[in-house]
RNA sequence: GGGCUCGUAGCUCAGUUGGUUAGAGCGCUACCUUGACACGGUAGAGGUCGCAGAUUCGAGUUCUGCCGAGCCCA
């Protein structure tokens, strides 16, 4: 289309270029322009086997394309018949029913008179399309509607034609829509052309192909189907036969291309007859031998594949695969055949291939075989086929997937895939989908370059949940970004560290047998945070694989923002700040350190290719034997050894003290700069965790503290936090006391609430005989947890005297 | 007309088989230019999960109806 409009401007068309250098002009344009999207996909980081590309017209699938279409054409598959199509004036082409999407756009219905021969009365018909009644060929009535039962097997006579037509019985007509009686034109719409069938009318053709009224339309021959359409009503108004126009919402088939309101004609076509090609594909997914994610993909497959309606598939267009049909110049047979023949039956060998070209979505419809060699047995096709995943949008399961399978059942007996899934569509910040002709095409090239491509890619996928579209905002990506300056940032300052610390190039151990080690003889002197980050992280392998393998990208997404954001970062990288020294060189802190950085980048690998690219080249150029590329190295796989949930709890409880800390610090309205004094008192294992990791909780906290192994007093001096396991009092002066009455009050009404509302349920007797145990047991211990804290939170709010 | 999807914090959305005080990102508020990062840090405010019923000991989650938004097919 593009290249006709190319032609357009420089005032050609292809008629005048003729067949040959039409093509020669389209191939030129393909060359020039045709690797567009594979540039795009190559940006955006897409990695395939590039060398596997395919075009349809290749020869090779050229080849399947004849095949396929001799093969279906023999078993009487194919078809050539005359049928109704939607016709493009414009383009000069029959269109399949896809490619004639129909829009609700505002019309009029005019409600002409027709007078019946003999009588003085009229029949009123409703029509949004009155320049078609010069191809009116009957009346149609619906046989249960009662209202025109005297009319039966009576005639009218057509205005402006003076044609006298006859009055039928047919269910095409709908008794509750407009007068219950329709105008009957076979050459020009789809149910009329079928009523006609069933009632043997005359197909009169009032317009032709360029949309132009023919000489059958009489006084308005030559004219434009839309100044007839004026004409024919002005006319008939002149005769006193309008009875009313209303205005009506028509449903209006336009050209996908071209935007030209298509005309449906009679014409001969090739087709593919479905219902039997269906059938085994229909039963494909319903077996499950194919699976649609998301599921609800299934359905709409469904719905199209039982309602399936024979598919034309010749185009009268220059550009594509011919027919592999010859007509016979002398006995008008048809010859299809896989080469061109040398002679007909009849030995004539004038021989002509058919001028129509075929649908693109036949050849299309073909790929996951034709690209592998078939219909050779070839190896490609031994060990690729049925491929394992066909990723595509919605909007061309019908088009595309479903024809796809049907192809491949047909032509090799065996599904083309057994996955199908179908990705989110991307639409403008408005949430409206992208479209050339409203202008809010986002170019990919343009915003990874302003972004990065990591970044886009990353805030494609957050939004990336099953069965949404995701919705590409600037806010989006700058908050992507932001995540890809995180990782970077925390690169710079890791190398920047091994740097002061004198670290030599790093080498990767093994990392899958890699366990962290101590700095000090034994398991208890391994430092607790690299034996948290290592289960952390192995979690987080552990659960982005499940993810991706359910195709939950979003997921994914943010578990690994999570991780290496507000564990690896936040805390991990937090703690180890107090682990460098000077000269250190590589000693157990780097070694874990390095090793888990790495894996981080190769988990984030496939979600941000480049950078993780590059900070991994720089992390591990010391290697000698490793993969050319992270792309090339192992993905980090869940490995239940290294899962150490005493570290978790420990870490957890770290993270409490802290949190507790700096609410209390906040509270206070405490300068983050000034260090407090404090002392932190728990009777549990919690305080052999603060001991141990005192250093950790007061560099983060900006906290002085003193650990006691015992339970708080009841009164304490400053200010108080408390959880069940331990209580954190901080000194601070007595001024800002009274600034905590705030929050402690909030967080004893909160408690009350909860307290109250475990305490209903635990009153119910029904709850209790029926609800599983662990859950009545579970809000039990919690009621108790909450009842310790509230009466910590009241001790605090009101000391004993 | 038939089918499908969605209504959860100001915005964009998560919430896996019904079961702890419903989450994230952005935005917003307060404090912090601390030698990785202000594209940053810490703390915080903000939701009767569209409405009305039903099932259940228990519903954001299941069912029905209604209201609203969108998509596909006739």
């Amino acid at each position: 289309m593009l290249v006709e409009r190319q032609l357009t401007a420089e005032g050609l068309d292809r008629r005048t270029l003729g067949r040959p250098e039409f093509e020669r002009r389209v191939w030129a344009w393909k060359e020039r322009y045709g690797d567009t999207i594979k540039r795009q996909m190559i940006r955006l980081g897409a990695s395939c086997d590039w060398s596997r590309e395919r075009f349809t017209l290749d020869p090779g699938l050229s080849r399947a394309v004849r095949e396929v279409f001799v093969r279906l054409f023999e078993k009487g598959l194919i078809y050539r018949g005359e049928y109704m199509v939607n016709w493009c004036p414009r383009c000069q082409t029959a269109l399949s029913d896809l490619e004639a999407p129909h829009d609700s756009v505002a019309g009029n219905l005019w409600h002409i008179r027709y007078p019946v021969t003999g009588a003085s009365r009229c029949l009123v018909v409703a029509t949004t399309r009155p320049e078609t009644m010069l191809g009116d060929t009957a009346c149609a009535v619906n046989p249960s509607d009662e209202r025109y039962r005297d009319l039966h097997g009576k005639t009218v006579q057509l205005p402006l034609m003076n044609r006298e037509i006859p009055i039928i019985l047919d269910e095409v007509a709908d008794p509750k829509f407009g007068t219950g009686v329709v105008k009957v034109t076979p050459a020009h719409d789809l149910n009329d052309f079928e009523a006609g069938r069933r009632h043997n009318l005359p197909k009169i053709q009032v317009i032709d192909d360029t949309a132009h009224m023919t000489a059958a339309a009489g006084p308005y021959a030559g004219l434009d189907r839309f100044e007839a359409r004026k004409r024919v009503v002005a006319d008939l108004e002149a005769l006193g036969l309008i009875e009313k126009i209303e205005p009506y919402q028509v449903s209006l088939s336009k050209c996908q291309r071209c935007k030209t309101p298509v005309e449906p004609l009679i014409s001969t076509q090739w087709f593919v007859k479905t219902k039997q090609l269906a059938e085994p594909a229909i039963r494909a997914v319903e077996d499950g031998r194919i699976q649609f994610t998301p599921d609800n993909s299934t359905k709409t497959y469904y719905e199209w594949m039982y309602n399936i309606r024979d598919w034309c598939i010749s185009r009268q267009l220059w550009w594509g695969h011919r027919i592999p049909a010859w007509h016979c110049q002398d006995c008008r047979q048809i010859l299809v055949a896989r080469e061109a023949p040398a002679s007909c039956a009849c030995g004539s060998s004038r021989l002509e291939q058919d001028s129509d070209v075929l649908d693109t979505w036949f050849s299309s419809g073909l790929w996951p075989f034709s690209t592998l060699g078939w219909p050779e047995e070839t190896d490609d096709l031994r060990a690729y086929y049925p491929t394992s995943l066909m990723i595509t949008g919605f909007d061309i399961l019908f088009f595309w997937v479903a024809r796809m399978i049907m192809m491949g059942l047909e032509a090799t007996g065996d599904v083309p895939f057994r996955e199908v899934y179908i990705h989110a569509l991307v639409r403008d910040p408005e949430g409206q989908k992208m479209s050339k002709t409203r202008g809010n095409v986002v170019d990919p090239l343009e915003v990874t370059e302003k972004h990065g491509t990591d970044a886009v890619r990353m805030s494609m996928l957050l939004g990336a949940a099953p069965g949404t579209d995701i919705v590409l905002t600037e806010e989006r990506m700058l908050s992507a970004r932001a995540f890809a300056n995180k990782i970077w940032n925390a690169a710079r300052f890791i190398f920047l560290n091994m740097e002061r610390s004198g670290v030599p190039p790093w080498v990767p151990e093994e990392a899958v047998s890699y366990r962290p080690e101590p700095v000090s003889a034994g398991f208890e002197g391994v430092p607790l945070e690299d034996r948290w980050i290592f289960s952390r992280l192995n979690s987080c392998a552990d659960l982005v694989n499940r993810a991706i393998d359910r195709y939950r990208f979003h997921e994914a997404a943010q578990l690994l923002w999570q991780f290496f954001w507000h564990e690896f970062c936040d805390w991990y990288l937090e703690i180890k700040k107090l682990r460098f020294s000077e000269n250190s060189g590589l000693d157990p802190h780097w070694r874990n350190l390095l090793t888990v950085f790495e894996a981080s980048l190769r988990l984030l690998h496939p979600v941000m290719p480049f950078l993780t690219e590059e900070l991994w080249q720089r992390l591990a150029q010391g290697a000698a034997a490793r993969p050319i590329s992270i792309a090339l190295s192992q993905y980090p796989q869940y490995d239940i050894h290294v899962t150490d949930h005493p570290a978790e709890r420990q870490m957890q409880l770290l993270q409490e003290i802290v949190t507790a800390a700096r609410n209390l610090r906040a509270d206070m309205g405490a300068n983050p700069k000034e260090q407090l004094e404090g002392v932190f008192y728990s009777p549990t294992a919690a305080a052999d965790v603060a001991r141990k990791q005192i250093d950790a909780i007061q560099k983060l906290a900006n906290l002085k503290l003193e650990v006691r192994a015992e339970p708080a007093p009841a009164e304490v001096q400053g200010v108080k936090r408390s959880t069940t396991e331990f209580d954190l009092a901080l000194r601070i002066p007595q001024a800002q006391v009274e600034l905590q009455r705030k929050r402690l009050e909030k967080e004893i009404e909160q408690l009350e609430k909860v307290i109250a509302n475990s305490q209903r349920q635990l009153a119910n007797q029904e709850f209790v005989a029926r609800a599983p145990e662990h859950v009545v047991n579970t809000i039990r211990q919690k009621l108790a947890e909450y009842e310790a804290q509230l009466a910590k939170s009241r001790s605090a709010l009101a000391p004993p005297q």
